[in-house]
DNA sequence: TTGGTTGCAAACACTTTGCAGCTGA
DNA sequence: TCAGCTGCAAAGTGTTTGCAACCAA
């Protein structure tokens, strides 16, 4: 995984939002601590999507000491600061992912099970058609479409 | 691919599915019971989406004595006879819709909380895109789409 | 009669909440 | 210091399962 990337430069940021997010914690008068600092760790890695369990298996191989409460506090705060948003599987349950990435929406194979991110490009043909022909706004984050893939559905 | 098309003008199945569900029960060898039944007329009336929470509700409705685990085995037997389906809703509970209606999805709305469907011919759109290009086999029945109406995204 | 069904209650998985004690700033 | 945080345990949802009694065929 990329380190930390210091860039001093003072136009745009740097890495990712998650740099300055001590900063940003601070400024609200919320704190750094221990089991945020995990969990960022673990966001940062798992870049797309994610769900709460996997989120709270994650930091258990890092911080044997977590407890799903605080990571679901963690990640409610952390979404109202906007560097994640949840949506729902295919499954139901929670899905998390994270800002930095753009925003995608989830292909589900009934088939083997795979999930595949639908691509700006792609999903565009999905919000401009809601769009002019329902006036729909569609959020792509949150759309997760079941089916079969290319290799399942001969 | 489609299991019993009777495509002569002559022996056409009447009305719905449903009308004919006790001899297709019998034929596998279950039961035509009161509470089936009572699901059922519910069913028939809901044609479209509706949770798990909101069946077992409407059946308490005409009968009293309605207890959960029964309604979900029942809706299980019903998706295996291919009546309904079910999938998940932006909030994550299951959602059974039925079949006699047409193959459609979901489109919800975060601003006021409405739920539409999204017709074949929109929905289109959405499974040639993603057939086109990715070779994905798009199940419409099984999507949810989050966003903004167009009465709320001003 | 007899096996599919039901109702109940307990089990489940996931998520939320209350609260006393801890801790980062 | 002291408000924000954490951990734990308990409460809540929504859904599933085990089992003895029940009843449709």
């Amino acid at each position: 995984m990329p380190p930390e990337q210091k860039a001093g430069a003072t136009v745009r940021p740097a890495v990712s939002p998650w740099d300055d997010i001590a900063e940003r914690l601070h400024a609200n008068g919320l704190r750094w601590t221990p089991q945020r600092r995990t969990l960022i760790e673990v966001l940062k890695e798992q870049q797309g999507h994610v769900t709460a369990s996997e989120l709270i298996a994650s930091c258990k191989e890092r911080d044997r000491t977590t407890t799903p409460s605080t990571v679901y506090r963690a990640l409610d705060l952390l979404e109202e600061l906007g560097l994640v948003r949840h949506g729902h599987g295919h499954d139901g349950r929670e899905e998390y992912h994270v800002l930095p990435d753009q925003v995608h929406g989830h292909l589900y194979c009934v088939g083997c099970g795979t999930t595949w991110e639908i691509r700006p490009e792609t999903g565009a043909v999905i919000v401009d058609a809601l769009a002019a022909q329902l006036g729909f706004d569609v959020d792509l984050s949150h759309v997760t479409i079941s089916g079969r893939c290319a290799g399942c559905h001969d």
